[in-house]
DNA sequence: CAAGAATCATTTTTT
DNA sequence: ATGATTCTTG
């Protein structure tokens, strides 16, 4: 895998020559002149903006030269590597800016792509801010699965679909698997549907189609079978009038290949692609874009465009990684993928934060973009305006750790601050008592709890968090967690819709034929499917011909046909209903709000909480219609702001995100990096978890704080656990080691036995313990088996010199953090509670605003009143 | 059809 | 160990 040096493009001569399309050779000349010259004349509307020009417009001020370079190179493609904290928004947002009011396109002439809905929204948002208004004008900036969908949908006919298709999420993905497997007579627990669904998900995301899937990994599913059911679940999708995300790229593309006109009066309407995050773009991501990008040209035949790209001429390469694709010299494929003059394209990114390989991003094309755009500019943005100076050379040095990577140095001009920590606890329970204590003190500070965040490395290891947060009275958030259109009171809910809306969603119907309880059961279910397949009709008409025969029981025929009737009902209402109301009527009449209100466990009433903020949604659309095109992709839950809270999340879910007090739990090897991680895929996965690491510490503003514990408990089990390796691999300088204060600096304070403290003493002060010592074995040992690379920085270990152990005094004075409200508690004993998380229970202990429950659930918990209502 | 028993996996997550 | 999911039994 060859580095791709970091140097500058050369300049290409033959770059300017290349004037494919008439139409567009006003803009050629400054494709020219945009190496040589940076501060190259506007063209169109250039009276104005050359006024301008000297001062430079409002909208530059303030830019360091670098971003203003990014901003202004209009032409051509770029590349910004913009670094943790260094204003890649700011640039992209005033890159629009300025190409609106440089008169070189208008709104609707740039396609501005983003992974996620919440960036698509800062985008519009800041732009919004910048430009006044006229953000509405952007129809075209969007995520990448949005923008592909809405493209999709005006084409539908042409890629074998209705323009009002479904989108289908992960579960009805697997529910229709899980058929098919049925159908073929597979046994679907050694061959799970989730298992193909991640596959097929996996080939789509490299831009697979089931004919150009390579034969080994076809086969490698269900005894050679995994892509011919690939092959019926796309035919299958088609007769659902469905598609799931992947489709909406991939058909996306497709449609593109097949049409090149069609295709060509996108590459006319974007004058400009701004991409966002390109390290995390997939290969049909990728290839999605590269066909925007090129010029469109009218010399090409669609003969030869469909040759090009080889879908039907020579399938498997045609989609190939876009390494090969960028290598055209050794192509056997006749020259025909020379590589191709593009547009104007900028794509914004910092390899230093891929952090999705596991799911399809291909750091690649990141890396090789210089290649895959000949004669692009590569522009890097370094200076950090986000952290300290310690945390920034802690990170910068940890990172620097990764070959596959560009290159970049991060610098501040902020003052150093306080040095990044590296505390040591004995076990996780004693981590979390002491990130809580650390948290408090930092409340007693002053600090705002917003500012507070807690970033780990898997999801499990947030429980020790909440139980400990619970107690103190510490509010917290969880970020990331199921989404809200995930839940299962939504995707029933929009199950009715999608019925009510398509007869043809069998899945929608399938899915709540049975919610709440009707008595249709699998049998029933089961004969309708048989009815169906039988007539090639869906299966809700299936039902309708069903109900007038006599092959189901009375109770189950006659509850089927209220359903279908029901259905009847709500359909013609549509016309005549406001479709928020008509949502209202179907959730009331289906009895489906009913089974919520009687439902008495814990978490009903923030079901039905749900319901209502689904019906809240709907109001900002249009119909029925246009809420479900959109509901699939953008609904997601918007933070429930509000209340000051502790933010606690995965370090997935950090990115983008900043805090002025980082704390991250878990830096042991095994779990950070994952072990899982490094057994399937080596070196590059060790490479990605570092970047992990590097993003996790430049998340930080003021304060990182790094820990990790001797003894953790995996799959139940306690087992003793060795530091990360990114210990080591952080600078000496910029780090210091302290103490744990969840544990020995109390001195017997606390109410746990000091019996399984009775080795912190000496954990704490030295590195003597086992653990330590077989770490530095085990890393001895790795070294010399030479398997993983070497080049752990022994002599910039900050525990190279560390004998002497600073026992950072410890104040526990002051108030409690969860204040006493001061009145007499309002519960008394025996109360009967509600508690968000541990459900019902009754109070056996009061003390103070603290209360002990027993709950019918949980057991026995210590709890501050807030935090449980009287019911 | 529903409640208890057995089984199972268990990183990361967007769209 | 745990919690979720699927299977079996009443």
């Amino acid at each position: 895998m060859a580095l791709i040096p970091a140097k500058k493009a050369s300049p290409s001569p033959h770059h300017g020559a290349i004037v494919g399309a008439k139409r567009f050779a006003m803009t050629e000349p400054s494709k020219l002149s945009h190496q040589a010259v940076p501060e190259h004349q506007p063209q169109a509307g250039g009276i104005a903006a050359r006024a301008r020009a000297a001062a430079g417009p409002q909208y530059l001020a303030g830019l360091n030269p670098e971003q203003r370079e990014a901003v202004e190179t209009l032409d051509g493609p770029v590349l910004v590597l913009a670094g943790a904290g260094t204003g890649k928004t700011r640039v992209l947002t005033t890159r629009i800016a300025h190409i609106l009011s440089q008169g070189r396109a208008r709104p609707h002439e740039i396609l501005s792509v983003t992974f996620t809905n919440k960036a698509a929204r800062e985008m519009k948002l800041r732009l919004g801010q910048m430009l006044g208004q006229a953000v509405e004008g952007m129809p075209w900036l969007g995520t990448f699965h949005s923008i592909a969908g809405r493209i999709l949908r005006i084409h539908a006919e042409l890629v074998q679909l209705k323009s009002n298709f479904t989108v289908l999420d992960v579960d009805d993905q697997v529910r229709l698997l899980k058929q098919l497997l049925q159908a073929e007579n597979i046994d679907d627990k050694r061959w799970p549907a989730r298992m193909l669904a991640g596959l097929i998900d996996s080939w789509k995301n490299r831009g697979l189609t089931p004919s150009q899937v390579p034969a080994g990994e076809a086969a490698s599913f269900a005894n050679g079978k995994g892509g011919k059911l690939y092959a019926s679940y796309q035919e299958r999708l088609k007769i659902l009038n469905a598609a799931d995300f992947g489709d909406l790229l991939l058909e996306n593309i497709r449609l593109f290949r097949e049409n090149p006109d069609v295709l060509r009066q996108y590459q006319n309407r974007f004058k400009f692609i701004l991409v966002d995050e390109y390290q995390d773009t997939n290969v049909a991501q990728y290839l999605w874009l590269r066909l925007l990008a090129q010029a469109p040209s009218h010399t090409s035949t669609s003969p030869r465009l469909r040759g090009e790209v080889g879908l039907h001429s020579n399938p498997g390469e045609g989609l190939s990684p876009p390494g090969l694709l960028a290598e055209a010299a050794p192509l056997p494929a006749s020259g025909e993928r020379e590589k191709v003059p593009s547009k104007n394209i900028c794509c914004v990114g910092d390899d230093d934060q891929s952090i999705y390989g596991w799911r399809g991003a291909e750091v690649d094309n990141i890396l090789r973009f210089e290649h895959d755009f000949p004669g692009a500019k590569v522009i890097r943005l370094e200076r950090n305006y986000r952290s300290t100076g310690h945390i920034l050379a802690a990170a910068s040095h940890l990172i620097a750790h990764n070959e596959d990577r560009l290159g970049k140095t991060l610098r501040t001009e902020d003052e150093d601050g306080e040095k990044v920590t590296v505390t040591g606890s004995w076990d996780s329970e004693e981590e979390a008592r002491g990130i809580g204590e650390e948290i408090e003190d930092l409340q007693r500070a002053g600090e705002n709890l917003n500012e507070i965040a807690i970033l780990v490395r898997a999801s499990f290891q947030m429980r020790e968090f909440e139980d400990r947060f619970v107690t103190l009275g510490l509010p917290y958030r969880v970020i990331g967690g199921p989404r809200f259109y995930e839940r299962a009171e939504i995707r029933d809910a929009l199950a009715y819709l999608r019925t009510i809306n398509s007869p043809a969603d069998d899945l929608a119907f399938e899915r709540i034929i049975n919610v709440p309880k009707r008595g249709l059961g699998d049998a029933t279910v089961q004969l309708l499917h048989d009815h169906a397949r039988k007539r090639r009709i869906p299966l809700f008409e299936a039902a309708r011909a069903v109900v007038e025969t006599d092959e189901l029981k009375p109770k189950a025929r006659g509850s089927l046909r209220d359903l279908v009737l029901q259905f009847d009902r709500w359909r013609a209402q549509r016309d005549v209903t406001a479709h928020t109301e008509l949502a209202e009527i179907v959730l009331d009449e289906s009895g489906y709000t009913e089974m919520w209100q009687k439902d008495r466990s814990a978490d009903a009433a923030g079901r039905l909480d749900n319901l209502k903020e689904l019906i809240r949604s709907m109001e900002e659309f249009e119909n029925l219609q246009g809420f479900l095109e959109h509901i699939s992709l953008v609904m997601d839950r918007d933070g429930e702001a509000g209340e000051e809270a502790v933010s606690l999340m995965t370090l997935h879910s950090a990115k983008g995100l900043e805090f002025d007090n980082v704390f991250l739990p878990g830096w042991e090897e095994g779990l950070f990096p994952s072990q899982r991680t490094l057994d399937e895929q080596g070196r590059a996965g060790l490479e990605e978890e570092r970047r992990l690491a590097h993003v996790g510490l430049t998340r930080a503003r003021r304060r990182a704080k790094i820990y990790f514990a001797t003894n953790r408990r995996i799959h139940g089990t306690w087992s003793t656990t060795i530091p990360s390796r990114f210990l080591d691999e952080l600078p000496a300088h910029n780090v210091e080691i302290t103490e744990s204060k969840g544990g020995s600096g109390w001195g017997g304070a606390g109410g746990y036995g000091p019996s399984r403290f009775d080795n912190v003493e000496a954990f704490g002060s030295s590195y003597t313990t086992p653990g330590w010592q077989r770490a530095q074995a085990n890393r001895a040992r790795n070294q010399n088996r030479g398997g993983s690379r070497g080049g752990f920085d022994e002599q910039q270990s900050p525990f190279g010199g560390f004998g002497r152990n600073k026992r950072a005094p410890v104040v526990i004075e002051g108030e409690l953090v969860a204040k006493s409200t001061g009145t007499v508690s309002e519960f008394s004993l025996d109360d009967r509670v509600f508690h968000q998380k541990f459900g019902y229970g009754h109070v056996v202990k009061i003390d103070g605003n603290k209360l002990t429950i027993a709950f019918e659930k949980a057991g026995e918990k210590k709890v501050v009143d807030s935090f449980v209502e009287r019911v």
